[in-house]
RNA sequence: CGCGGGGUGGAGCAGCGGCAGCUCGCGUGGCUCAUAACCACGAGGUCGCAGGUUCGAGUCCUGCCCCCGCAACCA
């Protein structure tokens, strides 16, 4: 059996205008993000992937799909043993601990996800265990030849070896050359299969320029890889059927549970969800999603998944995050000082959803005052007022929407989050513009009560409008503008996004 | 010749053959419904450098310089 947890799923909104211009068969929608390896704590590059992931998942329900929402962690291999040993902890204890972590940052990020995955699942070892018998045929016992340094008890490769003389730099000693038993899977044979099907786009790669690396390095074919580790060196791992002595390397275990986590091959999920719609990577783990992966999954006879989305890095005020610069971000600071939508609303409208983007407090906070604050949250705030004084509150009937959203689609079907945040904020400025345009006040002066109507009419329409389109990124956002502006109004305690004086820390 | 991405007004980006554009910041004006918010107008760029193709080049070609990743077993 495979353990499901459930997260705090939000329930999902029927949408009120963005169905309305097609028909939209109601589909089953699957979607994952990576599992992250966890070896350390979840950071703002993580918590971005999941947002993304989220926006796919949320627009997708609210299209009327039926969506299994994964994420979860990677836990096996020598890294995670080593660090457990260095905290006195069993792996598994370790494990449990940042495992549960990570879980906690998809709540805090009111991440919508469905299935928490672990590799130390029981489900997920015995379903492992199942596949590499399923695809025997495809794995053969080889040696592996390789430099060692037993100073850093690791392999190195050739070109490093060569340039450091054969002498490890560190520990002033030779490499050793060794042979390792080891199983390799016959990835080789799958390079040409591989590279027809992204090539015509039956595993579709985002961006484009995502999709010619892969390309490139396919071109020049794929070698088999090395698939376990003898269990005397790397202890921490799920056992090779039928060889006491190996464990499967992390990598290929860990790839599995994009299907382990549907119960392959036998549950009714499995069946129903797979080919994932979309699956969501950073760009440092290309070659395995693009390569190895889709390898896998043609020697296991199954469909690729329909999309590979791979989002770049975050830089801090410029520069890499790291432990030793002490420039890591937690997600949790900038929630504590901003709020879950606006942290959510700048990672993906501020950093380009095709390449590396940047992050700092500074334009955190000029992005909140400016875009949250000022633009949309007193375009609500304007329009709720002028209902109360000149209107005593009463919201009238208000006209389906009218604005052209084939950009927002084309948006997100693109994976372009910031550009559907853009299309969504070319309406938000228009309302603004509408309104200086319109001049209700002076309408209501003039007392013409039909033509006010109209016009603040048009306000809310737009303003759900916006609402419906915010929904996937900014969920609590969208709700509270939907409660305002129901059947009759119901303003806020305070305003959408209150202004901040002092910059954050 | 390892591979890839990038260098466009103070900042962040778009444009990829036909008058150099957007957001922020800055300046001026307007408005008063609003979270000192909103709207309009303006200043600010020899589009990394040097050649070439073209009637015309950020945009195509060649060479060079500078940044940033990846480089097969650490996941």
């Amino acid at each position: 059996m495979i353990h499901i947890h459930e997260a705090g799923g939000s329930s999902p909104s029927l949408p009120t205008i963005a169905t309305h211009s097609r028909l939209y068969l109601m589909a089953k929608y699957y979607v994952t993000t990576s599992i992250p390896y966890v070896n350390g704590d979840p950071h703002i590059g993580f918590a971005m992937e999941l947002l993304y992931a989220d926006v796919l998942a949320r627009r997708a329900r609210q299209q009327g799909d039926e969506v299994i929402f994964t994420t979860g962690t990677d836990e096996h291999g020598g890294k995670v043993a080593e660090k457990a040993a260095e905290q006195k902890l069993e792996p598994k204890a370790y494990t449990d601990q940042i495992s549960q972590r990570f879980r906690e940052l998809g709540k805090l990020l009111n991440v919508s996800s469905n299935r928490f995955i672990r590799t130390t699942d029981p489900g997920h070892e015995q379903r492992a265990q199942l596949i590499w018998k399923t695809i025997a045929n495809d794995i053969y016992k080889g040696k592996y030849v390789g430099w060692y340094c037993t100073g850093d008890e690791a392999f190195f490769t050739e070109t490093e070896v060569k340039a450091n003389n054969g002498i490890c730099p560190v520990h002033k000693r030779p490499y050793e050359k060794i042979e390792e038993e080891n199983y390799f899977f016959k990835l080789s044979k799958y390079t040409a299969a591989v590279n027809e099907a992204i090539t015509k786009d039956e595993y579709r790669i985002v961006p484009t320029t995502r999709r010619n690396e892969i390309l490139g390095m396919l071109k020049s074919g794929l070698e088999d890889i090395s698939i376990s580790r003898p269990k005397d060196k790397i202890g921490w791992g799920i056992p090779v059927p039928s060889d006491a002595t190996q464990v499967m390397y992390v990598w290929f275990e860990a790839l599995m549970n994009y299907i382990t986590v549907l119960g392959y091959p036998e549950h009714e999920d499995f069946k129903q969800y797979w080919p994932a719609q979309v699956q969501v990577i950073g760009k440092d783990i290309i070659r395995f999603h693009a390569g190895v992966w889709p390898a896998m999954l043609m020697s296991l006879k199954l469909p690729l998944p329909h999309q590979l989305y791979v989002h770049g890095f975050i830089t801090v005020d410029g520069k890499k995050m790291s432990k030793s610069l002490g420039n890591v971000i937690h997600p949790g600071d900038i929630i504590a000082k901003y709020g879950v939508d606006a942290c959510r609303y700048y990672f993906l409208r501020h950093v380009p959803s095709y390449e590396d983007g940047d992050f700092s407090w500074e334009r955190l906070e000029a992005v909140y005052n400016n875009e949250l604050a000022n633009e949309l949250g007193n375009a609500v705030q304007r329009t709720v007022v002028m209902i109360q004084k000149y209107e005593d509150g009463v919201v009238g009937v208000t006209p389906p929407a009218e604005h052209d959203i084939a950009q927002y689609e084309a948006a997100l079907a693109n994976c372009r989050f910031d550009r559907a945040l853009d299309e969504v904020w070319e309406q938000v400025r228009g309302l603004n513009q509408y309104i200086d345009e319109e001049k209700p006040w002076a309408i209501a002066k003039a007392g013409d009560k039909d033509h006010l109507r109209s016009v603040l009419a048009y306000q809310v329409s737009s303003l759900l409008n916006i609402a419906v389109l915010l929904e996937p990124f900014l969920p609590e956002t969208s709700a509270k503008i939907k409660g305002i502006f129901g059947d009759k109004l119901r303003p806020l305690e305070g305003t959408l996004f209150p202004k901040h004086d002092a910059p954050a820390a």
